[in-house]
DNA sequence: TCCTAAACGAGACGGTACGTCTCGTCTTAGG
DNA sequence: CCTAAGACGAGACGTACCGTCTCGTTTAGGA
């Protein structure tokens, strides 16, 4: 009677999106539809060409004209499907952003183990801003942190799906650091504070140019302060 | 035979706000005014009363819907005023933000000088959260970030008006840390982007909370690391 | 990919329109719309509920305030549209002016057969200024033609599409003077021009007053004039 | 106290204008004011150099974009004057009209006496419809009538100061042709009304090319239906 | 010689309409 | 039950023009 749950149950966006895209080849909205052009149902279930074609065509947006040209009408125009498939899958634009951000997780920055935090954090910060300057993934970042001001349910997702996530994939390598004894296990937290900040701000003000002593610097000052 | 300049010479925006609602009192739309109800010219010259009235506004709607229910349209309509108007002294919304922002500033962050940096930074910390938290200042900056994603114009205006402008009065608490000899003079730009840093990442994620022990480990964190 | 042409092909607004609002007793915005109070989508085609709607509110606020008074945005506030519905649908104000016209021309001037050109003539003359003025049609068409003085594209569809229309239901009526060798064939072209000229002037200056004896001394001297 | 009446007495807009620009050579804006490149006041009276400049600017804009990209704006951007000192002397956007209308009057058409009517008309016809191609009056004359559908003001200022007007002037053309035995009496005012229409017609279409065989038709139809 | 009056340019003001864009919802027709 | 398609109401966007207002300057003419 009533409209569908929104999403479906047991095909929760955030966890779908990666299995269609995560092959690493990144299929083209053209490719991602029969010769016919146009793409039809399969049925009663999500159609992973339509997902596909989706977040290729805003990965493409995204990565084209910024955040600032970003529509989910176009999205929809180059995907060649239909705006209600979008908000079905992905009812927020957060929801895109991320999906899109972890297209590219695929190609992600592999957790360094170096023996040095020092060097460990200089080999993450260089990857990251390499990975955010030659991906769309740096233009969909700042489409989700800038989306989040807007929206509580962005904002949430943001801390909750996205931060959190990453703090966990970090949580490796400042435990090794602590292991090693090289900084304190009660400055850990405020560590990745600083380490997030650092990055966020350079991102957001779209100066993640490549400046490899300057982050240099930057990281041993971190190192160093969580020391002791 | 030309368009004048927008604005006029002289009349920089973010210079004249101030010196209509720097004053403390900011003026309600409604005191803005004359008794007739209606705001008219007053020659050809910016009117104090309509600059006023539009700040107020735009400040009142940012604390009310935040940056989502942010929109020139209804500054318009609360200030009373046309919408041209608007946009003849402050051509992009992220002029609007700022300008709401320093009207703030009349109550704002004295530069400390107790002798420590770290206390320093701390009581600063401290006291910009508290104003992020206690006027819509908050609010104006992270839709000043925000938009600042959607618009180059936008970006430049935060870099190079609001950003240069907030390190130039930083700078002084690091001259006298430098001269204490508490920290070397090259970490000063690093330490710079690091409390920035910080300060954005907690705004941003809504998490400037007081908490003074967490603000401290921080402080003294960036402090220690760029002590040598 | 690219947006679709507009408006669709099959669906002129002029064509279309009438098939909505031609049956006589034209649909108030209220009654166009279910009684949600909210008219909605009704799929990827046109809602005629919402054209009714459109034509309607055009129509009472040509009668109210006249073309000075008249502009898309009120329009669209009295028929509860959007704009760009309009737009879609009546991509000139031009068209939406003859949409209102034609809407009226169900009880519209019958072609008579007097059996003499004269007659014919009176009779037309004086159904078509009583037409205009008991009907919003008479505004519409004055605002028809202060229209096509400000767009070329307006001016191309009053003679396009509306002079040149109803010239060809005016000529029966001069086909048959010439059978009945009233006037000479020759003459049908300039006695059009001075037939229309004399009703627009008379409309423009707003003195289509009913004068029975006036118009049938211009009408004798049309006819007497074009005799041989 | 209040404000100056508005035209000051004594000095109405459609007389006091002609004085100024009657001359034949309409002044171009540039040699209106002094060297100085500005133009101020020369007195509690009225600047002919101004109204001078305003007329030419109006006059060059009509003839540059035609009704539709005409605005007091611009008018005294062009003439660089102040827009009060246009609605001071030009209350209404019909008075500037008429004022650029009668600035070619000069120029104007001779009352021909060839002592037949259909001579005298194509005469008319013929020299009137030049005028329109070759000056900026019949843009004017077109905006005149599309602005007179806007307001009963114009309406009035057109039907009274102006139409009227120019019945006088063609009045005594009919006389002779009464005197001469061409036409009855009783048929001169619809023979006007005719010879009205046909010219508006033609204007308002945007068909005032020389066509002297179908004039001459017309023409010819109007004396012969008037003849008795 | 001063003073009042009024016109001048300039341009800001509150409005309002423009035509376009995006939003998120809705309904279809077809697989 | 999903899909592409696209219409829909809503409303913000930034611009143009409207007609009014006040400014400070300039000049003329009466006291």
């Amino acid at each position: 009677m009533s409209r569908p749950p929104h999403p479906p149950p047991g095909i929760a966006p955030n966890e779908a999106t990666p299995d269609v895209v995560q092959d690493g080849n990144v299929p083209s909205p053209a490719s991602a539809m029969g010769a016919s052009g146009r793409r039809t149902s399969i049925g009663a279930r999500r159609n992973p060409a339509s997902a596909a074609a989706v977040i290729a065509a805003a990965r493409s947006l995204l990565q084209e004209k910024g955040y600032a040209g970003f529509s989910i009408d176009e999205v929809a125009r180059r995907a060649g499907a239909g705006k209600p498939t979008i908000y079905r899958w992905w009812p927020t634009k957060a929801d895109l952003f991320i999906a899109v951000y972890q297209a590219d997780k695929a190609a992600t920055i592999a957790i360094p183990d170096t023996g040095s935090l020092a060097r460990d954090l200089r080999t993450l910060v260089n990857a990251l801003w390499a990975f955010w300057r030659t991906t769309p993934s740096g233009g969909a970042f700042r489409a989700l942190i800038a989306e989040a001001q807007t929206n509580p349910a962005s904002l949430a997702a943001l801390r909750d799906r996205f931060v959190a996530q990453h703090m966990c994939r970090l949580q490796i390598v400042f435990d090794r650091a602590v292991e090693r004894g090289e900084i304190a296990p009660d400055n850990v937290e405020a560590l990745v504070e600083l380490y997030f900040g650092f990055n966020w701000f350079r991102l957001l003000m779209n100066r993640i140019d490549d400046d490899p002593d300057h982050v240099a610097r930057a990281v041993q000052m971190m190192v160093e302060g969580a020391r002791r």
